[in-house]
DNA sequence: CGCTTGGGTTGATGCAAATCAAATTCCAGC
DNA sequence: GCTGGAATTTGATTTGCATCAACCCAAGCG
């Protein structure tokens, strides 16, 4: 998103930011609190979940090393929906609004890439969406895994972001039921689990695996 | 989010537009085409969904007059993943790309209140996420219909937007789902329902509602 | 008018996935 | 190498909601 900004102009945001050291579990926002300005991932992980009220939670986007969150803080005076934690060591750099908004009204590269950054963020939830109500757990799973790897049809490894009960709830299933989905496709030879790496052994069939396709059969 | 264009750029925005009159039943879009601009709704409903592979529809939103849809396309060159189509005969304006990337770079009052609007698309999916996988139907439904009428705590009454069959899938419900919980909420004395006029008996409850309570319950 | 038709209701049944309940494996320290 | 807590797996059971299958009802109309 800070690409196309001009160096002088980027250097004094920096200024501006201050950063922050997170330790693995530390909090970063509560539902309900405001966010210090917009928040980017130096290095780490960062979940963000929605938490129900009785303790479940939905993971809602994890967000690495140079990606950031609390964009649409900026606009909005609402307080976030969500909960930030840090799933490992993080470094965040935060940046505040005003600045930015600055940034806003002389650079027009700059927002554009801020108004495509936001309309990409826009069109993951709306495939997030797609899956989770169109699609079957499985089917969740397997475009997951596949989605891992760079596009293309070669037998890929891949290693989990993340460990498995967060991934579950990032596809929006119990954790056991991941455990038996990974199972089964291991099973069908369409992938091999080992810890956190999975070798996606037959990616068309992967592709196009989930809801109804077991072609093979037992 | 054109409240603050000055009168000249809006009247040349204008003029660049063009207007289409869609009878009900009209597909505007179908998903994997391309937007030709920004598309307002100047009066009609319409719907955006998207459709799975065997016919199923859930409904992503509802388009109504002064309401705007496709500005995510205008920084993306994605094809749309929803199919949109007007429930009623409608009128829409097609304001095309180009003369709002212009005034994207010159009126930053403008850009702002797109940021803003789009923060708030984004902050309503999330919200609708939230509502999906955290909370059962009944809940939905209940807070949906809260939702119609403004705050407050009277009884009042409000119309369905839409069918009922609408409302469902938009929703996330089947149908039927949707039918016994209205008729369950009735039971209840939180709502009477006549046809498409619903009104809200005890709205406290109402909110608090869906899930687990039934407090009165016999 | 009686028929048609699309929206709406109702009841019975099925199923995908959650939940519950233990085992088991994995590491991090010690 | 041993130990304790976390992550993971496995099996049994439950359940919310979809699906299937009639049926109803109001409105338009030949």
């Amino acid at each position: 998103m800070f690409r196309q900004v001009p160096r002088q102009d980027l250097a004094e945001l920096m200024r501006q930011a201050r950063s922050q050291e997170l330790r693995r579990g530390d909090i970063v926002v509560q539902p309900g609190e405001r966010v210090p300005g917009l928040m980017a991932v130096v290095y780490g992980l960062i979940k963000l979940s929605l938490r129900g009220e009785h303790g479940e939670e939905r993971i809602l986007r994890l967000v690495g090393p140079g990606d950031t969150f609390g964009e649409a803080r900026l606009f909005l005076d609402h307080p976030v929906p969500v909960q930030a934690v840090a799933l490992t060591d993080s470094l965040l750099a935060i940046v505040p609004a005003e600045p930015l908004l600055r940034l806003i009204e002389t650079d027009s590269r700059f927002t554009r890439a801020m108004l495509a950054s936001m309309s990409q963020r826009l069109n993951a939830l709306v495939a997030d969406f797609e899956a989770l109500t169109l699609h079957g757990a499985r089917e969740r799973v397997a475009s997951y895994l596949d989605s891992l790897a760079e596009p293309g049809s070669g037998s890929v490894a891949v290693v989990l972001p993340a460990p498995k009960n967060v991934i579950a709830s990032r596809l929006g299933v119990a954790k056991e039921t991941l455990s038996r989905i990974l199972h089964e496709l291991a099973q069908q030879g369409l992938i091999a689990v080992k810890r956190r790496e999975v070798t996606l052994l037959d990616r068309p069939a992967l592709a196009a695996a989930g809801g109804h396709a077991h072609p093979g059969g037992a």
